[in-house]
DNA sequence: CAAATTTTGTGAAAGGAGTCACAAAATTGA
DNA sequence: TCAATTTTGTGACTCCTTTCACAAAATTTG
């Protein structure tokens, strides 16, 4: 398993298998080949076995491959196999919504926090849906109960011209991992990992390709 | 502009041209060479000028490109310069989040129609957030409206379980494009576009980043 | 007006990612 | 036990994307 560079493009489809093998796991199937894999995931089988040779060697010749094993053994590799925790900022649409994800908690992500600026309407409100209730904090708590509940990745839900100040502030407070959902590219040192989610991008891309076929 | 197959991560970045070429219209900026424009998209200068040899000529050697005009050949190439129309299906968390979703108002991406099944609490109800208020209605009357509204573009919210079956109900509708964010990968047939926007492959991606880093 | 400067558009080179094809390993069955 | 069968892991090949590098075109300056 010596270095290489891994392909983004491998990683999100490692996500997939993975998805797949969990329900393949829930209906009780055992083996599985990469020609299967590859037919649910819809991609090339050599493809499949490509993208796990980077990691090792996983199945057995002649069988295929143990779906518990390979799931665990994803999971690892991508390091979902630990609990993710994580704070959204922002209680607005957007943010309310995912802090009722139910998705999450079957994943291993949890949110373990949650924070706004001010609005008296929010701060203090108690999202109930989630297994634990999370409570809304002011944002000027953000770096104080990071340390104490150990928040790893920041969802930034707030307004895109506040999101590059809440990500500095993450930054301070050591969170590492962002997730951002406003409008904006943020920017983050060194040793930190932000990623942006553009909705109208992936609207543009849909409209292109009406556009075009 | 002869025909070539044109690249889908040249269309994303295309889609960020246009943003950032948005702030620089309203900054008041008239031209912007290759290089400036890569600078803050984070790109290479050659790769701003290939994307955009795809569609043609649009800069002058020795100035550059005027933000105006790059601006619209952009959206024109993108087919974001005319208005999308789009109904959301599943009115909960996400979709009411999405219901007062202000940029798609600012971009040309307009919410026309909602549907949900059945739940009184939501059937009749009024989005009131938006310019024009957008009325629930109940799922069996996506066909009809649909027809009547001119949508073009659907985004489902529902759970996952109940996605494909929304899916297969807006194909037959017509409605051309799909954006699901439900976590189950929608299959449409051939003339149809959809598109699936997976949270937690996103998160697991951030993950395995912050787990190798 | 011509030389110097700027910056595009693009052919060629380099670099990555995906697919093919087959030897190697494991299993099955006679 | 050994041939037939299955399916992995991987080198070689193909295809696609990005970057480089420079001629061509426009502008600016002396
Ligand atoms: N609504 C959607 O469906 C949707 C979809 C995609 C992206 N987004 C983006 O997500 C962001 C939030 O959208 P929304 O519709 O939920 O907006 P919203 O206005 O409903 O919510 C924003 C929240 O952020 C809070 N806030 C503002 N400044 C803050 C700060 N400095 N620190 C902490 N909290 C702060 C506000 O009090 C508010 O509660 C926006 O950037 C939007 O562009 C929204
Ligand atoms: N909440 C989030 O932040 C979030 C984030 C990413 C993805 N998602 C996904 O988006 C979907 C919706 O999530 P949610 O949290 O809003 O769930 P939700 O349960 O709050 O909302 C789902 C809505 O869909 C409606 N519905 C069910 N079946 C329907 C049908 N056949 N036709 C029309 N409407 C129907 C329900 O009545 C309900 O109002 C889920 O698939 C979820 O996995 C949610």
């Amino acid at each position: 398993m010596k270095y290489q560079k891994i392909p983004e493009a491998t990683i999100r489809r490692l996500s997939r298998y993975s998805r797949c093998l969990e329900v393949m796991e829930q209906a009780g199937e055992e083996v599985v080949s990469s020609a299967q894999l590859a037919n649910r995931c819809m991609v090339n089988a050599a493809q499949v076995r490509k993208d796990l040779a980077y990691f090792g060697e996983f199945g057995i010749r002649g069988v295929g491959y143990y779906v518990k094993d390979l799931f665990n053994d994803i999971k690892k590799i991508l390091g979902s196999n630990k609990e993710w925790r994580m704070a959204v900022i922002g209680i607005g649409n957007l943010g309310s919504a995912l802090l009722s994800y139910k998705d999450f908690l079957k994943q291993n992500y949890k949110i373990v926090a949650a924070f706004d600026i001010d609005p008296p309407q929010v701060i203090g409100r108690v999202s109930e849906k989630l297994g634990k209730p999370v409570e809304v904090l002011h944002i000027n708590r953000l770096k104080e109960v990071a340390k104490e509940r150990r928040i790893e990745i920041g969802l930034i839900t707030t307004p895109p011209s506040e999101a590059q100040a809440v990500a500095d502030l993450l930054v301070e407070a050591e969170v590492r991992g962002i997730l951002n959902f406003a409008p904006t590219q943020i920017v983050v040192p060194e040793g930190f990992v932000a990623k942006d989610v553009f909705f109208t991008t992936i609207l543009d891309n849909l409209a292109y390709l009406l556009s075009n076929n």
